[in-house]
DNA sequence: CGATAACTTGACGTTTACGTCAACGTCAAC
DNA sequence: GTTGACGTTGACGTAAACGTCAAGTTATCG
């Protein structure tokens, strides 16, 4: 009934991220694996937030946000004024990112219409000068 | 008919960002503005790149990316493997912009359902002891 | 036992995107 | 004419997120 382990070039590999990554969110304060002798021994608990930092990152979270999001959520189950600013920062960073959503949406549709144009240019070849509008 | 110009405060005032951020951006090439004397003088189409910069910033792009799409989109006027490159970036990172959204997706539901429990722990208030699953 | 591979802890270097002076130019207002 | 307000060009500083050695430790294989 052991414990599922990993070790560290386990997790880089999975993740396709380096050893030295690792180590650095534990500098951060964001891992605290378990130690045999000095080598570090990852459970699955700490594979999940490796897991969860990377998502963060992926959405535009610093370091330190990460760690403070961990830390709230830690303290939030028995302390409420922490549970409120939790939500808080959640209902903030959830405008960033609806807001971040139309931003992405625009460049999309953009693309797709630049993207006609282009293929229609290559189609009808030669024509050489197209009025470019306004960028 | 003079055309409509700006100085670079205005600009800054009206993007809320810094004029060092304004020159910096034309130092690596992103802005060419005119200049009266020594003074740096922008019309409309100074504003949409600058625009352009600020939006490309949002979703991620770093400012040698925006410069290349600039230089990319220029080009792909009447050079075709140019233009063949420009498609190819322009999917990839659709790709990217698509993957990051489902990333965004996923933390709203999550945010949704981390808000829910904190607002129901906070009316039942004093069971202080909720079971942290799996974080 | 020695070699090799994998891991460890510093320590310093690097890139990006600016911030922050310093020192100077210029133009209108007093 | 000088005093601000605003603008300019360097030059150096900074924070984040690692990369890149260097030098030592531990485990394993033959």
């Amino acid at each position: 009934m052991g414990e599922q382990v990993f070790n560290i070039t386990e997790l880089a590999q999975e993740f396709d991220i380096t050893t030295r990554a690792i180590r650095f969110y534990e500098d951060q304060g964001l891992l605290e694996p378990a130690r045999a002798g000095q080598r570090r021994i990852y459970n699955r608990r700490d594979r999940v937030r490796l897991m969860l930092i990377l998502r963060g990152k992926r959405i535009g979270l610093s370091l330190q946000e990460i760690r403070e999001l961990f830390a709230l959520y830690d303290a939030a189950h028995d302390d409420e004024p922490q549970l409120q600013e939790f939500i808080r920062i959640l209902a903030r960073k959830e405008q960033q990112l609806l807001a971040q959503m139309e931003d992405i949406k625009v460049v999309l549709t953009e693309i797709g219409q630049l993207r006609g144009q282009c293929e229609k240019s290559l189609g009808k070849r030669g024509n050489g000068h197209n009025q470019a509008k306004e960028l």
